[in-house]
This record gives structure tokens, C-alpha cells and sequence, in this order.
DNA sequence: GCGACAG
DNA sequence: ATCTTGTCGC
């Protein structure tokens, strides 16, 4: 899986597998996983937070990054760096966020779907920036004639738009991502966005 | 052909 | 994503 074409057909085939609908029983803690680049060094940093939003743990890990950013393959980019961050946890979680994607994707399969299918835990992609669709009235995202994802309001004229990246309805993670950003981002993506960042910086002057 | 284009 | 200071406004 090196090329554009390989990719792509990866993508097609793991589209077919997202499961669309709520399949888990409670949740109770959260993950948030984000990745910042010092140059071509993924910085990656994950926040596992309780429904009450007090952290209870935070992982980092740093690597080369592999792939350059190509719109519509963000996850040969990021899902390596997010794994690997992952797996350095000593708690687990019942949901995890990512930022990017998951079906609102050309081929319905952003990188939220594709952590989320691999490592088949519920997850719900929210992306700063719209890749496809069109943003209907009433904020729902439409994209070859079905809703794929929703845009919601935060600080600012900007919106935040969410998307089912595996095992979850489209309505639960809209009503989950809200819950979990106090008015902007959800507080576990939130924080893993911060601390990837404060690791780029924590080599410098 | 032209423009758009998650992070 | 990242490069980057001051500045306008609540």
C-alpha cells in the first residue's frame, strides 16, 4: 500500500466495511489523538479524558513522517503516527476522535474511518475544513445524494464539521462532539491538538 | 481545461 | 499542517 492507486482501492473496499450505526455499550472514556510537524517529524499526542472531563492520561510519540500530504490520502500521512501513540496507552477508552474526516470523504473513507475500522473501536472524525460535500441550511452535509457528516457553529464565523468514523450514527457523534466542546472543538481533541504542538516546541530555545 | 483540495 | 506581529474588538 505505497502508491496513490493502491491506496485508493484500499480505501474503496474499507468504505464497505464502516459500520454507520451505534455499536457499543457505554461510554465512559474518551480519546482525543492529534499529530504536529517539526518539519517531517510527526509529533503525535493522544488524551484519554472521563465523561466528566478530567484527564487520565496523556501519550506522546514522535517519528518520521512517511508519507507527504496529499488531499484525500491524509491517512497514509497520520493513522501510523496516531497508531503508535495509541498503542503506548495504559488505559483504554470506549471513543476515540480524530481530527480529519471519516465518511464525509470522496470515497467515504477518511482517516477517521480508517483508525476506526483497524482498530475497530468506535470512533467520529471533526475537521476544521469541509473536503466534499455541500453544507445545507439546516447544517447537514450532503455528498452524492446522502448525509455524510454536520456542520456545527463554533467561536467565531467558523464551523467544525463531524462525520462518522466507524461504529457510531452520525446523530450520536454530532450530539457527543457537542457535549464534549464547551462551544469549539471537543475538549480531548482540543488538548491532544495542544499538546502535540507543545512537543514540537519543547526542542527549541 | 480550470479550480478545489481534511492536515 | 506551517511560516508569523501587531492589532482590532468583546
Amino acid at each position: 500500500m505505497t502508491d496513490y492507486g493502491d491506496a485508493v482501492r484500499l480505501q474503496k473496499e474499507l468504505a464497505k466495511k464502516i459500520v454507520r450505526s451505534n455499536s457499543f455499550n457505554k461510554i465512559t472514556s474518551v480519546c482525543g489523538a492529534d499529530v504536529a510537524y517539526d518539519n517531517n517529524i510527526a509529533c503525535c499526542s493522544a488524551v484519554v479524558m472521563d465523561r466528566a472531563g478530567a484527564v487520565i492520561e496523556t501519550a506522546r510519540s514522535r517519528g518520521i513522517a512517511t508519507h507527504p500530504y496529499v488531499p484525500g490520502l491524509l491517512m497514509l500521512r497520520e493513522a501510523e503516527p496516531v497508531f503508535r501513540t495509541l498503542k503506548m496507552l495504559n488505559n483504554d477508552f470506549d471513543l476515540l476522535l480524530v481530527d480529519g474526516h471519516g465518511l464525509l470523504h470522496p470515497r467515504k473513507c477518511g482517516l477517521a474511518c480508517y483508525v476506526g475500522v483497524t482498530l475497530d473501536k468506535p470512533t467520529i472524525g471533526v475537521a476544521k475544513k469541509l473536503l466534499c460535500g455541500i453544507v445545507r441550511t439546516d447544517n447537514a452535509v450532503e455528498l452524492d445524494g446522502q448525509i455524510l457528516g454536520h456542520a456545527i457553529d463554533i467561536a467565531g464565523k467558523k464551523k467544525m464539521y463531524v462525520s462518522v468514523g466507524h461504529r457510531i450514527s452520525l446523530q450520536t457523534a454530532v450530539k457527543i462532539v457537542i457535549e464534549l466542546g464547551k462551544g469549539g472543538m471537543p475538549e480531548p481533541l482540543r488538548l491532544a491538538d495542544q499538546d502535540s504542538k507543545m512537543q514540537k516546541r519543547g526542542k527549541g530555545p
